[in-house]
DNA sequence: GTCTATAAAAGGATAGAC
DNA sequence: GTCTATCCTTTTATAGAC
């Protein structure tokens, strides 16, 4: 029990804890939740099964573990968007900047699959359920009040500004879901592109 | 064996068969494949799980002839719309004009969360991937030339055709998600917005 | 800390009665 | 045509050895 083996044995047990989440989103992206067996995370992170259960109580929850991420992570980018001393429009232009890199590279897309999971699916953990539908009006809270105002402002189309927010978070979503058919890399929307649904006629 | 029993008989068979469509249909959108029980269908066809087996072979032979008739209908709508007598812009109004009310209305966000199912999840039957990924080809075979041709005569946005046409199925998917949140009826993009995204600057 | 072997449960699929 | 009871495979989860 000296120091030094304590220290070394948190090490390892960080690193493998980090191991099976990474092997983890990879898959649950790929086949959804219940699709997913023990053993493919155990394979995926190269490790038996029996110790993914030395690390966490369930495969649910590992599965409530990385939703909680991908949903903080996402709310995140667009609260502090959100709070910048920008005009609406730039608010809105850093918002989807933001988004698209993360949408689009490295392990990014798979959170994104992730929370479209914990939107969509009713096979889900109900604490991840709960988590989403809170996320779902945070994202309202903010995106409407920006959008109103850069209505006001004339820097944004006219009509229901809820609408023009779902429509936003729509389309994120929905590439998201493009990103991983593309085993050919698919030319995704620019955000350019994704804020035309913005623009004044 | 009376010929009027043989025809009541077979008027049973067609109802129950549509009766447990109809169920899978609500449970595999809101649950997805795997999580789907056949136990789930039978309680929402109120059927009991032995009947099933009587009408389909497995569980994902259901799901296969709801994903291979939810993929030819969105198929139909963009072919047929491709080869109106139009203007390019035109064509792509009619086209998203009639993919709206199927995406919005009734049954059909349901079989658009199968399609999107189809997509995205690796645990799907495997001529179901093979169909799906034959009906992405299909989608921007039809897409790519009607925007080209939009762009030559200045009605769409100038920039790369596929990266269009990816944007516009991004956008439909995603907003088929979207539909199916919501307990509470969000307001979703109309014709108008989705259409944006093809609108020169 | 890690693995293999085993127990326990869940769910798909079938058989036979009505 | 429909249901209930049963089988059996798959998978989750645990126990104990190294």
């Amino acid at each position: 029990m000296s120091p030094r083996n304590e220290e070394t044995n948190k090490q390892i047990r960080d690193e493998r804890r980090d191991q099976i989440l990474r092997a983890a989103l990879q898959v649950f992206a790929r086949k959804g939740l219940t699709a997913t067996k023990i053993s493919d995370i155990a394979a995926a992170a190269q490790l038996s099964h029996g110790l993914i259960y030395h690390y966490f109580k369930s495969k649910d929850e590992i599965f409530t573990v990385l939703a909680t991420q991908a949903l903080d992570t996402s709310a995140n980018i667009i609260i502090q968007a959100s709070n910048l001393p920008a005009t609406p429009w730039e608010r809105l232009k850093t918002m989807t900047e933001a988004i698209v890199p993360a949408a689009y590279q490295g392990i990014g897309p798979y959170y994104f699959l992730i929370v479209v999971q914990a939107f969509t699916s009713e096979a889900v953990p109900p604490q991840v359920k709960e988590l989403a539908a809170r996320q779902s009006t945070l994202y309202t809270e903010h995106l409407v009040p920006l959008i109103r105002e850069g209505q006001q402002r004339g820097e944004i189309a006219a009509g229901d500004p809820l609408q023009l927010a779902v429509s936003f978070t729509s389309m994120i979503q929905g590439i998201a879901i493009e990103k991983t058919l593309g085993g050919e890399a698919l030319p995704l929307p620019t955000a350019e592109i994704i804020l035309r649904l913005f623009k004044p006629a």
